[in-house]
DNA sequence: CCGCTTACATACATGTCGTATGTCAGCCAT
DNA sequence: ATGGCTGACATACGACATGTATGTAAGCGG
């Protein structure tokens, strides 16, 4: 159970870097397991061989310690989505592909648990936190740029990215809530790429 | 503070279900207040004029209290969305109507509290939820004639109706958590029409 | 070599949920 | 009418969980 940690060797900063990852990957798995209320500070320290002394140093409170395990969550969605786009061959596909990407990681169940259901309500709007934001960013400069080259239409840019999020959202919810999520992916790709169809420019 | 209730004259039936009324109303003002988790069922039910022992004999637990209370928001919200819809002229501006409807409705911060964020959280996929599948279900029989009279695409109609209310749930995140939402709300409501016109037929 | 800060551990106070038990009013059958 | 039974609560209790206050050992700077 207990993984003897053995930080022989090191010095004391970089141990207090290691436990303070520890604690983020135990609170991680708990807070995926058995939701943010029902995780159990006692366990999750004890998962990571240190007591709870050390979470409320190191994070503050329980709350602090879930906005680290979702940046930590955040930063690897972003390395995704990045990577997606980058392989598309042009901007309107990227922009697709992005959020193709996006429906397809919320299959896992710890981002499903932690980012999409218990995150809002914990942490309260997901598009104030720093990751989010930033991804939305992204989002609409790729959209200015596509608005520029005449690609999609004339829209309130921070709305139309706002609303292509939520759609692939709501399609992600799906998938990830489904009996068989493999047969659902594809129909919920194809309606997505349907539904943002609407954004573009006539012919 | 404790509205002194008067069962004077009521059967035994009556007062019970009276009881049962205010437990919901006054636990329905609490989780908006305070959110799910910082609601004090001992405080609900002093508001209320009664004890914990009617909210377990009535309700089973504090989930079961949540539902009772999301069960009365999703019918006010049901006969918002049915009179929306009611008063267009034709199916497609109905279906429009609704959403933009649905958009609005998320300014009630007691909508917003309970409804789309702690329900989810605490109840799981609202999908899944006797309401809001019956609201899914008016969507895709609506669809369905739109789809057999060509106006729109012959899309899968589960998927379209997912990311439609999906689309329109995010609208209304956005605007209920702007500063201004006064100005926010034609911005998202003029993005989501242009949005779901993707699912339209051409010409 | 000394003091101060960092990084934890330990003990405790508080508040909450759920359950088990008690109690009282009213209806129903005889 | 009456005695038992059931529904509708109230009360008491136990198990936990969070947050905080306090203790302590290690290392680094001066």
């Amino acid at each position: 159970m207990s993984t003897t940690h053995s930080n022989q060797s090191l010095s004391r900063a970089e141990s207090a870097a290691a436990n303070r990852q520890r604690l983020i990957t135990a609170a991680r798995a708990a807070f995926a397991r058995d939701g943010y209320a029902g995780a159990s500070m006692d366990e999750m320290t004890a998962a990571a061989g240190l007591t709870r002394g050390a979470l409320y140093h190191g994070f503050g409170n329980k709350q602090g310690l879930l906005a680290a395990v979702i940046a930590e969550l955040d930063a690897e969605m972003a390395g995704r989505l990045a990577e997606a786009r980058s392989a598309a061959p042009d901007a309107w596909s990227g922009l697709l592909a992005e959020g193709v990407a996006y429906i397809r990681m919320a299959l896992d169940p710890e981002i499903q648990r932690i980012m999409l259901l218990d995150g809002p309500a914990v942490l309260g709007d997901p598009s104030t936190w720093p990751g989010e934001q930033a991804c939305l960013e992204r989002t609409i400069s790729t959209m200015a740029r596509l608005r520029d080259d005449g690609v999609i239409k004339p829209l309130d840019l921070e709305a139309a990215a706002r609303l292509f999020n939520g759609a692939a959202l709501s399609a992600a919810l799906w998938v990830a809530a489904a009996d068989d999520p493999g047969t659902v992916f594809p129909r919920a790709a194809e309606a997505f790429r349907a539904l943002i169809d609407g954004l573009r420019a006539p012919q």
